[in-house]
DNA sequence: AGCGTATTTCAACAGTTGTTGAATTGCAAG
DNA sequence: CTTGCAATTCAACAACTGTTGAAATACGCT
């Protein structure tokens, strides 16, 4: 039973180096043997541990994307369970939904931070966009956006849509980690500061969902 | 002089089949020669009008970069012409930057969506994200942000760097056209409905801007 | 120790990649 | 018509792509 030892360490070692380069240069901007080179295992093993540079992939994004909707959950139901009677907060709701990741990123930010800069290049990919995150991310966004629904059931379900597309396009760019504020400010922010991001995307989030579904 | 005919032709069938197969599929998704065959024309040609892929890459950048900044730095011109003495508002300074971009996209969908797609994977990516947004719309960005500044200079500098950063994130998402929101509405909401962006989005980030920079 | 399976290596494949040089065509000016 | 250059075609290159099968090694179990 306890048979696989070094089997699981390389297979991380190879979704490590898969998910850095990935994130870097994208699906096609990579190759196996790069990958490979970088895990410091023979190309072999690639296919021999996931069966395509594809099903790589695919591994990749999947290892990390139960705990993120696991803790994001969380957070929504303890807010919950914090407002047994009344709703709670827009604010807060929107926290929930954008602290527990940013706070990874606070936290270990070299852990994180490859998978979230792979999130932001798949999120605005037409080609991937649309199916990956749909696929992997959405139970959890429509159970956000539920809370939402019961939290302000006067607000139109279009507005909290619209509302929802601009959170997830802010919230990926900042994933992405371009660098471009820190040109743009002359180093006055930084786009690896997840701590001023935290900070301050919730609350820019918030008035922008108000404006649109108050009028 | 009146030499080039059949050369400017085809140097836009070139520049047409890559912009739109770059922007589906990234720079490194698509081949030279997948982008000839779309363009009906011979692989060597691309190497003969544009000397490498990675120049015509650069070139489909540069196509409409200049058009798309003069726009918009004549609505905002406009804009301060109609306010010569008081200053604009907020809300309009933020259509100025946006609306003219949606614009495009609502009245030629077709000729546009391609290369607005293609801003959004690359203001997403960490490899280009930084590097070419910069060098092709950072100075009207900067002339953009002054516009602001001068409105309201009662704002924090760093607010301002920081709303523009989540403005930046919904703005290229909606170019990205990924289909996500129609997934997730359930048909409500499509992510090519430009005008419904357009009647939203400025009001959305105005309201971020203010519950930023006014605490 | 020795057996069996899980893991790793090695070498190779067929097809594709970006790119180039030489040969060919098209066209305008003399 | 011919000369000259711009535009286009054709064929090829060396390097690299994802992927595979067979051989070698390592390791847990009896």
């Amino acid at each position: 039973m306890a048979k696989k030892r070094k089997t699981e360490a390389t297979r991380e070692r190879i979704l490590n180096a898969a998910e850095e380069l990935f994130a870097q240069r994208g699906f096609d901007g990579v190759t196996v043997r790069q990958i490979m080179r970088k895990a410091d295992a023979d190309v072999a093993l690639a296919y021999y541990h996931f069966k395509s540079k594809r099903d790589l992939f695919d591994a990749v994004l999947l290892r990390h994307a139960e705990v993120l909707n696991d803790i994001r959950l969380q957070a929504l139901e303890e807010l919950e369970a914090r407002h047994a009677d009344e709703q709670p907060a827009v604010d807060e709701i929107i926290a929930a939904f954008t602290n527990p990741l940013l706070q990874l990123l606070v936290e270990d930010h070299e852990k994180w931070k490859h998978y979230f800069a792979l999130i932001a290049q798949i999120n605005n990919s037409p080609e991937w966009g649309g199916e990956l995150m749909t696929r992997f991310f959405d139970p959890l966004v429509k159970r956000f956006l539920e809370a939402l629904r019961r939290a302000r059931p006067d607000w139109a379900e279009e507005e909290i849509y619209w509302s929802y597309h601009f959170l997830s396009g802010a919230l990926t760019l900042t994933f992405a980690e371009t660098g471009r504020i820190d040109n743009l400010s002359g180093g006055l922010c930084r786009s690896t500061d997840m701590q001023a991001i935290s900070e301050r995307m919730p609350r820019f989030v918030a008035a922008g969902f108000r404006a649109l579904a108050e009028g």
